[in-house]
DNA sequence: AATGAATGAGAGTTCATTCAT
DNA sequence: TATGAATGAACTCTCATTCAT
């Protein structure tokens, strides 16, 4: 009837079996041309047994959105949390950010799918990244070293790797001309000018902003 | 067999039925729920007439899409180019932006939904877009107020507009809690605060910096 | 979407083809087993053809058994309204009704089925057939034919026809054994002792019983 | 493979418990929408005890009926059993009848369901109490209380609780409009009003017809 | 130019039953 | 004795598309 959770270990062995057939298959053909059909037959199990771990589609899919979001955060405060000298730890966050875009493109894609299918499985996963960032940001505020409200620049700063993260990793070289190269292609790597770019932007954007002295005092930039 | 353009005024009319009877139904219910019937239903004509004008149900979504950059194109730029004052065009140009997504909201959606359905289209849209953004800021450029890369600039500027549309427009004040309103609850509007938070940030993260003098000269920030 | 009317004659051609087939079905092997693939391969359509026409499987059930309540009234208002002598109207009903459950054993089953799958259906059926009956006995009850309540008496033939048919038509002869024949076995016929015994049965029980004499005898009947 | 009775008492007591689980679910949601889960979840036992003891839907389905029978056949031995006076025994009977149908309207279901799940398992049944009703008109005929076939009317009068029954105690007050309540609503009792009707057409219907009065008198009743 | 009828592949889902443990 | 895992056939229903009119 309802789906309900395995109970014996051969039980939960199928349900990673599927939960990972199912990122595979979402991440390759998406979320619409998935079909439990699809999941099933990677998983190599029967089509019911599906239904014996989880409720449907949609049910499977936020579990996998909810997975990934664990996975990014984790390489996230991974790439953030050894910064040994005195680069900013915001930095390595964005490092750690495109990288495991870059390692998993495709994935990528399937939390932006997220909008479309489950509305409230995105804004969980969007949430919880950029309160990551506004945390990072209160402590840089209380420092001195920016006078940005936190949160607002949180969700910029979630813009801008949003978007960088489309432009360069997953387009790749695809972006400039027009043709029509499927998303499951090879996916890029940001530039390191661009790279570098961004974060002189992030930095002068975030720069303390004393009243009598403008920005320049902000952590001396280039 | 094959979609033609109509030769006749009322070819025409029917078409153009077609088309607006698409948008809103793309809007309402997205590309996936959305199917021919309701299209046609939507339009009063019957079903077999969407075939005399478009391949399929991509086609006609690739048509509303160039239809949407077509008009929000047009509603940044004639935001943009009556600066009267000195005030930054790209500030019109934002506000332009917002106000479109707050008055359109539920066609927002149908662009990032572009994402999966049409890669290409999207590509066309964000590219046509941002090379708005990035001609401006080349100008910038050579006046002097600003010594970033245009064409990243460009992007970030995107980026930022994107998440915060997202955020504040789209998700409204459901984002705080974890309530699960569907997205085409009564958008909401960009809260002023926030909006001069991500125009001062803007403006810092652009501002030239001279290696002498830093970034003061920039429309004297503050 | 939702089902409609058809609206030129193939259509309607379409439709009753259906409906034929659904009832032949339904008689055959019941609703449960019943399948829209079974009913369309009867009509000789398309599986998606049945649901231009019908919401699903309950609603043609339900369109099957308001055309027999239709054809069963028909029969026995067709069998009442000739009693050249002066030979109960009723008795020709009776007649009526058992003729058409000889003719159509298997469609009685459906309309016995009816309990199940649509009591709103089936209540409809059963009370509008004994409001004919009611009717009746209300004009004999009036000519002082009999001092019976004419919807309770109108219950209570009802009951009796019922039994006796499926008893006597619908087991046919093998009610007397415990084989175990599937019902769609040829059906009986009412032996004419049974059916004179009914019908004695019914004229005492709906006798007049005259104030003089009064039904106080009933405790002490004869 | 095939089941089996149990051995051992924690084996019975595993059957009972299965078979009272069918019999709650069959009057529940009636036999097609029950399905083994519901019933091993309802009697607390695992899907596969269930094919210990029984070979499958149909057979516990049967077992059920079986039950029923014996209890419903008890209760009316039982009423008929206490004649402290004159009054007729099938009074008593048919009395205890309808108590058991008030108190297990559902399960009245269940026997009526059985008409299309199990023609064998409803033949036996009827048959079964039609005997029982049987015995008593042939001992009333014997004692020249009537002269009606004891077979015949054993039928008619089972006929007779049957509709009273449906539409008096099943449907209750719900049968007066047009509402489409579900059956599982409270049930209904027969009001006295129309219990005496029906036993006055009872007593009248059975009533001896003496040989000198004949039953040419039905055309003029009495 | 316009249309409603027709299609059938494929979707998600359920469930009686088997089986290894 | 008891079980939960697993299955796959069968179900209802949708829909992009074609076609005769």
């Amino acid at each position: 009837m309802s789906a309900t959770e395995p109970r014996t270990a051969r039980g939960i062995a199928t349900k990673v079996k599927l939960l990972q057939a199912a990122e595979t298959v979402f991440a390759r053909v998406g979320y619409t041309e998935a079909s439990i059909v699809r999941i099933t037959e990677e998983a190599g199990v029967g089509q019911g047994t599906f239904y014996l771990y989880f409720d449907g589609k949609l049910a499977v899919f936020e579990e996998v959105v909810e997975d990934l979001n664990r996975r990014i955060r984790h390489s996230m405060s991974e790439a953030a949390s050894k910064p040994t000298t005195r680069i900013e730890a915001e930095w390595l966050a964005f490092q750690g950010f495109f990288e495991f875009t870059t390692a998993h493109a495709a994935l990528y894609r399937i939390v932006r799918e997220a909008e479309f299918v489950s509305p409230r499985a995105l804004r969980r996963h969007y949430t919880r990244i950029v309160e990551g960032y506004t945390e990072g940001l209160r402590q840089a505020k209380e420092a001195g070293k920016t006078d940005a409200d936190p949160t607002v620049a949180a969700w910029l700063l979630r813009g801008i790797g949003e978007m960088v993260g489309m432009r360069w990793v997953l387009w790749g070289d695809r972006a400039e001309g027009t043709e029509d190269g499927p998303l499951d292609g090879a996916p890029g790597v940001v530039p390191p000018a661009v790279f570098d770019e961004m974060m002189r932007f992030i930095q002068a954007g975030l720069g303390s902003r004393p009243p009598g002295s403008g920005s320049e005092t902000k952590e001396t930039p280039q």
